[in-house]
DNA sequence: GGCTGGTAGTTGCTGGTACAATTAACTCGT
DNA sequence: ACGAGTTAATTGTACCAGCAACTACCAGCC
């Protein structure tokens, strides 16, 4: 527990530092990057991300004012949406991104060996999907 | 991060179902019972904890209203002060231990093998010790 | 077709946390 | 022994997150 406030407090200052944006606000980017360009519904969203679902609303609308993301409907279903990147947004993620990997490796990945890395990244994924259920 | 934000909130749930206590306030009754009688001092307490100084100071506030910790006047110091349990303090801590160590394992525990925990152990008491550094 | 039960997302509210500035007390050099 | 600089803890302020209640929409059954 203490490490892992220590490592998330670490990059919450240097994301704030780098681009002005929380790190939870940049890991939604990221991780939108990551998803179609159709973008992602906000449930999976947030079930991606370290948010609840309330929270990922307020957050959204942050990253919308900001201009950074953009809400869809969703063709699917009337009540949902889908939440994509913009322009503006993903060129933000991608000049953020060598030194969101310098901050990991600062934080967290320079303190451990490399089959540390592995197993830790095998047991977390474990422990996230199981959270998830 | 969304592992170790799911193990919280999961423990946090349970914690606060099974003695009303927040897990940041549990932890921090965890850390007196393993300190000296004499109790530790706040800048310390904060390191051992997920906390800042200024977030232990209300959280300090709050388990002193409940009657599980007192603050004395520390001897060494006229600043500083020690931190103590109380008799009653000492008792819900013992009560709730069980519970709480049942809520690591099913929390975190129970998803790893044992050289994984051997490794995540080692590796994330060098990363907490960088933090405090 | 309409009704019942369930799901998607938002909002009012409350509480906890961090940051920065403040006060009080210690330490060291002269 | 005194003053400059440092450290311990607290407080004012602002913000972010979660819970629970709410609205809007979907799905399945009679």
């Amino acid at each position: 527990m203490v490490a892992s406030v220590a490592v998330t407090r670490g990059m919450d200052r240097d994301s704030q530092a780098a681009n002005g944006l929380p790190l939870a606000e940049h890991h939604l980017l990221a991780v939108l990057g990551e998803g179609p360009d159709t973008g992602i519904r906000p449930t999976d969203l947030a079930a991606a991300s370290t948010l609840t679902k309330s929270g990922l609303t307020r957050a959204v609308d942050r990253l919308e004012s900001a201009g950074l993301i953009e809400r869809r409907e969703c063709p699917s279903d009337g009540r949902g949406q889908l939440i994509a990147l913009t322009a503006k947004g993903r060129q933000v993620l991608r000049r953020a991104a060598p030194e969101f990997f310098r901050a990991i490796a600062r934080h967290f990945a320079d303190h451990l060996t490399e089959p540390e890395i592995e197993t830790i990244t095998g047991a977390f994924e474990r422990i996230a999907a199981a959270g998830r259920a």
